[in-house]
DNA sequence: TAAATAGGTCAGTATTATTGACTCATCGGC
DNA sequence: GCCGATGAGTCAATAATACTGACCTATTTA
């Protein structure tokens, strides 16, 4: 005899809350084996993500994505730059920025946890069908805030449908 | 132009995990800043909410929920207790466990907490519409771990429609 | 030329998590 | 009633991720 107290509403809101915080937590989890294993974390993974999905892309275009500090961030670059997973470029129009991509063993690394994360996902939006995919990512778009949405927008990432 | 490699469902891999990470920061950030006025952190907010909806659960129920170990909890746990956010009872059946339980303040600051994320959540779920929430639900349930999601049931996580 | 911007760096700290090794109280089967 | 298993709590050390604040360099732009 859950919480029966409470709009409709919040009953809903209570069970995104429980939704988001399982599916998010074990989605991430998908991927940990193969990061420890290569001595690398989960912020390493997003920068490797993300430079992945942008090659090109600026150091502060990464910083405004992940909305974490530039100190923060260096450290886990600096780590990936060391290691050989991502390459930075002078920039040819600004030459004091860094245009940031991933290496071909950079690739192939994003390519492995990618396949761990693919393994996780793919198998639900299957189950799921098609039509709740678009409800899903529906809502994920309306709970982000608009920035993030035209991040998403300007990645390309159109209504894969 | 984006990705063009891989295939559809390869695409659509990458964009649910890009709206993972957008629409699960934007929510958790939610409840940041008033977290940081009373000086707890997201662990805190975690275990408020999940004793908040299973009362009377028990400390490992708790530890299953969160997959974290039991020192980490019992920082965050011991910071609510001595700042009488949640109670600790004796079982009854069995003497040896903890039934934690909200104090009355407690269950106040999970109400304020819980109307940041209300504000965050509930105009995306109008917003998309009962058909898109089914589906997104339907979604989340699939991709979290089948445990995840009996925990969900017993929670009477029951479909809001 | 001067201010602003992109990026990098050093130092110190906080939060959340980990592993490992214990203690204590209580339960349950023999 | 004893004894191993279990629920909970604790001490100590460490790691990953993040933060603030203060600087520095190179380059662009007004």
């Amino acid at each position: 005899m859950p919480d029966s107290r409470g709009t409709d509403m919040d009953r809903t809101v209570r069970l995104a809350q429980d939704l988001l915080f399982f599916a998010y937590r074990d989605f991430t989890n998908a991927a940990d084996v193969l990061l420890e294993e290569i001595g690398l974390g989960r912020a390493h993974h997003r920068a490797l993500h993300f430079i992945g999905r942008n090659p090109g892309m600026t150091v502060s275009e990464l910083l405004a994505i992940l909305r974490i500090t530039k100190q923060s961030l260096a450290r886990v670059l600096g780590d990936l730059v060391t290691r050989g997973f991502v390459a930075q470029a002078k920039g040819g129009a600004d030459r004091r920025q860094r245009l940031l991509t991933l290496t071909e063993s950079g690739a192939a690394l994003e390519q492995r946890l990618f396949a761990r994360q693919h393994a996780c996902l793919a198998p639900a939006f299957e189950a799921a069908g098609p039509e709740a995919f678009a409800g899903f990512q529906a809502v994920m778009r309306a709970i982000m805030d608009p920035e993030a949405r035209s991040v998403l927008d300007a990645a390309g990432d159109t209504d894969v449908r």
